[in-house]
DNA sequence: CAGTGCCCCTGAGAGC
DNA sequence: TGCTCTCAGGGGCACT
């Protein structure tokens, strides 16, 4: 499931495979990846060349010459890989790019639930989750004073809190489950319960393992691969999330696992307790 | 407006 | 063996 680090891994890929080529034809084999009316997608960048590939939070920003942004977000499953042109096309491959220069981007997805969007550059913060997409999680863009301010007016728990991108941008279950460990913070802890102290312990544990994890070429769990079919190395790092039952690596207690918001969620009990608000 | 819950999808794994 | 059921989950959207 492509996070932040996952996303930005995919992202470098795709320069090194995708930026600088022209396309000469595209064939949609699954309608619905493209929210667009799939012809005119498909007319609109027959043609074009890629100059740039930017990140936002986990959605893609595929830059064409004529003023144009595809916004891709993998969701759960996507990925994206080349071949040479007239190359195999398994069941789960659902766009092809074919290039100039004979090779293809294939966009693939298992499950279906990746989304392409086709807009005039300039407008992209008006497609889906890019409308109210908080800051990224780093040091320059994700302020303390304003973590502190949304965290109190905020009633919810905290993991959905985290998981929802309008207040940063990137964290999916699995570094939302690393952090709220890191931080020593239940998963239930209600946003306006937490102390400034574990505000800023939380931020700081978001920012710096969002890099680490970036560093490490994101984390491979089920099938996420990068655009060259590598795995990345995290999951060796991870120290919560797929743990369960097994001791925490603080203080050795088993780690549980529960629901949060419809998202399974595992965490210490005896390091994340859960809190009054004056605790 | 904030928060909740359902839905989209398929494959893996469990249970019978 | 093979069927059915459950689970995995990001984000859009309807609803409270």
């Amino acid at each position: 499931m492509p996070e932040l680090p996952e996303v930005e891994t995919v992202r470098r890929g795709l320069m090194r495979i995708a930026a600088g080529r022209q396309i000469n034809g595209i064939d949609v084999l699954y309608g619905k990846t493209i929210t667009n009316d799939v012809e005119e997608f498909r007319q609109a960048l027959i043609g074009q060349t890629i100059t740039d590939i930017d990140r936002r939070g986990k959605y893609l920003l595929f830059r064409f010459t004529n003023q144009l942004t595809m916004v891709s977000h993998l969701r759960m499953e996507g990925s994206y890989f080349n071949q040479p042109t007239g190359g195999e096309v398994d069941k789960h491959t659902h766009v092809i790019f074919h290039f100039t220069d004979q090779t293809d981007l294939c966009y693939r997805d298992t499950r279906k639930f990746g989304r392409m969007t086709l807009v005039k550059t300039g407008t992209e913060n008006e497609v889906g989750g890019l409308k109210t997409i908080g800051p990224e999680p780093t040091e320059q863009d994700f302020k303390l004073d304003y973590f502190i301010d949304i965290l109190k007016h905020s009633r919810g728990k905290i993991k959905p809190f985290l998981l929802n991108q309008s207040h940063v941008a990137g964290l999916g279950n699995i570094y939302c489950d690393e952090v709220l460990w890191m931080a020593k913070i239940n998963p239930e802890q209600p946003a306006n319960f937490l102390s400034d102290t574990q505000a800023s312990i939380l931020r700081k544990s978001i920012i710096s393992e969002i890099k680490r994890a970036t560093k490490l070429h994101g984390t491979t769990v089920h099938t996420f691969k990068n655009a060259f079919g590598n795995a990345g190395e995290f999951q060796n790092e991870l120290q919560a999330y797929g743990h369960a039952g097994e001791p925490c690596p603080r203080c050795g207690t088993t780690m549980i696992k529960i629901k949060v918001a419809q998202r399974g969620t595992t965490y210490c009990p005896q390091c994340q307790p859960l809190r009054g608000q004056d605790d």
